[in-house]
DNA sequence: GGAGTCTTTGCGAGTAAGGG
DNA sequence: CCCTTACTCGCAAAGACTCC
């Protein structure tokens, strides 16, 4: 089944929040407003809006067919989830989300569970971001209440982000992590995650591999995914990512960057520097250094001294057709 | 040793970006 | 607009590991 809270989504939260301070990307930050983006783009959002609108309405009709009644709930007893799965977004999308609910209201509810060991209290499957904007609005939250196990509940929450797409690889890594570590099954993480094992497995062992402090530098890096991290990791097998990154990260050029750039910045600090050759001097029969040879990957180079060889260097050349064809001869 | 689970590796499909 | 390239993602198969 599609994702249930689209509309919510689009018409109450900021798109794309980011976990955390670094994690909130320039590129998924909160856009309010068309400006600058184009009339096409405007229309195509439109389409898509409309889309997402008549799928969340079908899902809502769906809650109701299956008798899941949406309650008025005090956002005060409302807890987090058991796992967090998105750490909390900026001062910036929250203030924008605040706004958003305030013009539009909340038009698609969250899903809750009753507290397993609090009475009177519910627990967030998801739609944490629109139950603090709502807690900020003094306003109750509109919610459908489902009794569900724990694992159900971090299916549901896994679902409600992995369908989105809009997870980046590490955050998916993080997440499968962090699920693992409560002593969920890996069928439970990988139900969560949309993810078949193999995939949970990667993404598993990137999370695992790499520092939490590294990765929360770096950000979400929405552009980069399994293979680059899983390079990223191999890079920093051996190595005190964190001690010899240091000052990488702290620097202000680092922290200026996007996320993705900031994700490549660390794989060339931490990728092996080419070795640098020197040229090799070409000595002639007679003693005399007339040229030198440097010798990379992708070309030769051959330098002629015209101090001690003048002409030679055009006596070569002129002779360049010929050496063709003895070469060809000899690679034939 | 067998069964189940997890990891590793390779490959192909799909997609987006860039260049001609 | 088409082609190429780079990239992500998921599937399949084999190997490694653990438990009984």
């Amino acid at each position: 089944m599609g994702r249930k809270n689209l509309l919510s989504d689009l018409l109450s939260d900021p798109p794309q929040a980011a976990p955390s301070a670094p994690l909130a990307e320039e590129g998924r930050a909160p856009q309010p407003t068309l400006g600058g983006r184009g009339v096409v783009g405007a229309m195509s959002r439109s389409l898509e809006r409309l889309t997402a609108e008549s799928e969340a309405a079908r899902a809502l009709a769906d809650q109701f067919a299956n008798g899941e009644t949406v309650l008025e709930i005090d956002p005060s007893v409302i807890d987090a989830s058991i796992v967090p799965d998105r750490m909390p977004g900026t001062d910036e999308e929250h203030e924008a989300l605040v706004q958003s609910i305030s013009a539009n209201g909340q038009l698609v509810p969250v899903l809750l569970r009753p507290h397993p060991s609090q009475p009177a209290r519910y627990q967030t499957a998801y739609g944490h971001r629109r139950v603090r904007a709502l807690k900020a609005l003094g306003r109750p939250v509109r919610a459908v209440i489902r009794k569900m196990t724990d694992e159900e509940l971090v299916v549901a929450q896994g679902k409600e982000n992995g369908e989105r797409k809009d997870l980046s690889f590490i955050e998916r890594a993080i997440y499968a992590v962090t699920l693992e570590d409560r002593e969920f099954k890996r069928d439970t993480i990988g139900s969560a995650l949309s993810v078949d094992k193999t995939e949970l497995s990667r993404l598993i062992s990137v999370g695992r591999a790499i520092p939490r402090a590294l990765i929360e530098a770096i950000g979400p890096a929405p552009k980069t995914g399994r293979r680059r991290w899983m390079e990223l990791e191999s890079l920093l097998q051996g190595k005190d990512a964190i001690g010899d990154l240091a000052p990488l990260i702290s620097s202000q050029a680092f922290r200026s960057k996007n996320s993705d750039a900031r994700f490549l910045a660390v794989c060339a600090a931490l990728a092996p520097r080419p070795q640098r050759t020197e040229p090799e001097s070409w000595t002639s029969v007679d003693g005399k250094a007339v040229a030198s040879i440097e010798r990379k990957t992708e070309k030769t180079t051959l330098a002629v001294n015209e101090k001690v060889a003048p002409g030679f260097g055009e006596f070569v050349v002129g002779r360049l057709g010929e050496l063709y064809v003895e070469y060809l001869k000899g690679t034939a």
